[in-house]
DNA sequence: GCTTGACCCTGTAGTTGCTACAGGGTGCAT
DNA sequence: ATGCACCCTGTAGCAACTACAGGGTCAAGC
């Protein structure tokens, strides 16, 4: 398989896979007469593996822990499953914060009603700073 | 006001006011004999609007037109409010995507019952790539 | 008067996770 | 032989900061 057909087969753009490589989440792999890369069905097992970690929002450095991990069945999954926990508390508390800030942008938008900016409430509620969280650090 | 104090009283940090300044969002200051930046309360006022603009999540460039429209108080606000609502919109998709996230986070943790990576949930669903989603494109 | 420490200056490089060239080589069909 | 699609390396760019390095300034204390 050439560097385009493991693109289309896992979704990834050529460069990401370069990349990748680059910075060692995919192992070198074979090179054709031509210098082309060459993979196998393992590379595109792997980066499916990497992308789909990469679309739970798992950092690089997370996704080189899991796949050192994968690499290593015999250890116990218990790291597997410390950063999984984490991330997802992660994302809950990302989810918190962006339910705050629609509420406060929902508020903002809703008490504009046209006309001049300098009656405008969305520019006076930005200008604001001293706002609905009470942070008066 | 000196730099160190309009950091303090905007929790902004030093190197980000600079930044801000580089990037033409806060005007250049007065300087004094020491060449040190000399602040008013009106740049305060601008960078506490930076601030909480970029803490609801607006780009750069959002809060330069966002500033930009504060400048001009003779302008009509809808490009305000065009601005907010459509960033209101990016913030709800995000929350659904995260919470698609967070749920297929949890029902892949929900599996793990510890042992050895060989046998791990959470490995093992990172893997496959035939996802709940359904996305066979 | 001299040092110590907190503060300030500029300029540049690093961060994350890609993405986009520039400038070239290869392979196959017409 | 001439397109064209594909591949290569290496470097630079994006957002929005953050972190130095290497220097200057100022007030207080000995």
């Amino acid at each position: 398989m050439k560097i385009g057909e493991l693109s289309r087969a896992t979704g990834t753009n050529i460069e990401t896979i370069r990349y990748y490589e680059r910075i060692g989440l995919l192992p070198e792999p074979a090179r054709t007469a031509a210098n082309y890369r060459s993979y196998g069905e393992a590379h595109r097992t792997r980066l499916a593996f990497v992308r789909h970690s990469r679309e739970l929002g798992f950092t690089i450095e997370e996704v080189r822990s899991l796949l050192d991990l994968a690499d290593h069945p015999e250890r116990e999954c218990s790291e597997a499953d410390r950063i999984a926990t984490r991330h997802l508390a992660q994302v809950e508390e990302k989810i918190g914060q962006l339910v705050t800030l629609r509420d406060e942008l929902s508020r903002i938008i809703g008490r504009c009603r046209g006309g001049l900016a300098a009656d405008c409430r969305v520019i006076e509620a930005l200008g604001d700073h001293t706002m609905c969280n009470g942070d008066h650090e």
